[in-house]
DNA sequence: TTACTTTTGCAACTTAGTTGCGTTAACAAA
DNA sequence: TTTGTTAACGCAACTAAGTTGCAAAAGTAA
């Protein structure tokens, strides 16, 4: 069940996201909101920031859980099947708006796919 | 630095190896093991063997640590790059043994990617 | 306001993995 | 075969991300 009031924390977690290009980790969140918000808090609403489509969740190298805005999901259906970029020089983390096509893998049904790729962002390169 | 001595955990963490094909998750190493080498030592067996070539690692969805067998690699040079198959049926997870070729990515260097794809497995997709 | 129900904070818990340290066991040299 | 060196080990305690249960607080519609 997604969200059904509008209270403080959720405007404070939508808050961080609309003033923010890329993805920002649980933790940062939590980190930020200490002072108004309690983790367990933080927590829940992403949960249900993403059951509603709002957000969209997968981890990094490390295993940590990090989140970003959705573009057009809703509760139904979540279409955020997109890679991600983690910079592993400043730690910036964004969505990749491409496609990667994955070649037919035999005799295997694939429903699902991560792509988690590793490098240096565009002011980390120079 | 890697393995030094031929000792009693090692082997028995390669046997585990050498009668799977697919890939094994510390946890389940551990408890395979738990009666005769202790957790503490079943990562630190597994961090060397990945140091000298023997094994890469890999997370799955929730984050949890996998290892299988490599190739050709060694102390100098990880050459497993491939994606990773987890089934959402059985739990059985896999390398896969083909090449995923990612588009170019404007204004950034890409070192190292991690694919993990999921769905059902062979035996479960019938 | 009131009544109802969702949401919150807090403390306690879970779980995968790590660390420090004293003991054990490889293994090379004697 | 014994001995000395030190890598590897077991154990207990710890860390860190995330979860759970429950009583209190805050939304919301009447
Ligand atoms: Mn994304
Ligand atoms: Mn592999
Ligand atoms: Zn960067
Ligand atoms: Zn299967």
């Amino acid at each position: 069940m997604g969200i059904i009031r509008k209270t403080q924390s959720i405007e404070l977690l939508l808050s961080e996201f609309s003033n923010s290009t890329g993805a920002i980790s649980a933790i940062e969140l939590i980190k930020r909101l200490s002072a108004k918000v309690n983790k367990t808090t933080v927590y829940r609403v992403l949960d249900k920031l993403e059951d509603d489509g709002v957000v969209h969740s997968f981890l990094d190298k490390s295993g940590i859980k990090w989140y970003a805005k959705c573009n057009s999901c809703t509760h139904a259906q979540h279409f955020d099947s997109h890679p991600h970029f983690q910079c592993l020089n400043c730690g910036k983390v964004d969505c990749l708006e491409i496609e990667v096509a994955l070649p037919n893998i035999p005799n295997r049904q694939v429903e699902v796919s991560q792509i988690l790729i590793q490098g240096n962002c565009e002011s980390c390169s120079k």
